[in-house]
DNA sequence: TAGCTAGTTGCAACATTATTGCATTTACAT
DNA sequence: ATGTAAATGCAATAATGTTGCAACTAGCTA
């Protein structure tokens, strides 16, 4: 819910203003990864109006605070639906209708990291997105 | 080594072009990923000159015979330097320095490919990038 | 409830990155 | 040597991202 979102704002001394409290709303209702500049046309269909500046300003303390993520193979956004703190977000998207699902495993976290220190490296994200089929669009293309 | 890409370009009836030629040799000289405008500078600091377009047409073409890869958390392109063409590219990437390691892990996919079908998601492709630090910055960093 | 102030937004200008259509050139097969 | 499909270069434009500064406001404080 956007209202747990908001509340983290204040709670970590973040003022709760009109233009976070509209973009967090945008990226509740699309249930895809957005960019600053969607998210801007999306307000504009429902007659508000934010800067463009505002909204990269706004991304990126939601992200900072773990709100949100950047989905680096679209470029857009999407909120955070994990309370799960302890190891890194990873997303499925589909290619087809652009739907995520973002879910966590330490497991796997643990297996790239292992694998990164057989490289001599000390990793600390580990940044992963999965793309392929949702249910419905997997139904959909194989039964054509 | 550069001459290997070049063989498959030829192999798979691509020409062979100067264009194509000097941005492998940037890549292979990089030891990091570099965007396409970087490209076209460190070309000119020899003297050499691409137009960015033709820059951005042989990193797409170069990504698609997989000879290439975009790095997505830094937005640049690096050679790739793995045969295995199984399963899917990983990289670790240092986060002072900005070395990276390219490599494939079969059991990663697995994992991930079985999670993301909890979640009734059919994947097909994962983009997985590490970062943290390489060997060298970690001693420097833990050093100071 | 009015006023204060740090934090936030809006604006304007600019920088960077990416895309398209078309004329010209070139790799390479014959 | 030559023909041709493929590739490049150019120009124009679109899309995305950044910076500094002036104006505004959320929310604390009296």
């Amino acid at each position: 819910m956007v209202q747990d979102s908001i509340a983290a704002l204040h709670n970590r001394g973040y003022k709760v203003t009109r233009p976070r409290k509209q973009v967090l709303e945008i990226l509740e209702q699309a249930q895809k990864p957005v960019s600053p500049y969607e998210i801007q046309r999306l307000l504009h269909q429902q007659g508000k109006y934010l800067n463009h500046v505002t909204i990269y300003r706004v991304l990126e303390l939601l992200c900072h605070l773990n709100l949100a993520h950047r989905v680096l193979s679209s470029g857009g956004f999407v909120k955070c639906n994990l309370d799960n703190r302890d190891c890194c977000h990873r997303f499925v998207i589909c290619r087809h209708c652009g739907a995520v699902q973002e879910f966590a495993d330490e497991e796997l976290c643990k297996g790239e990291g292992e694998l990164a220190r057989e490289l001599g490296f000390h990793t600390e994200y580990h940044f992963s997105e999965s793309s392929g089929l949702c249910a419905d669009c997997y139904k959909r293309e194989s039964g054509e």
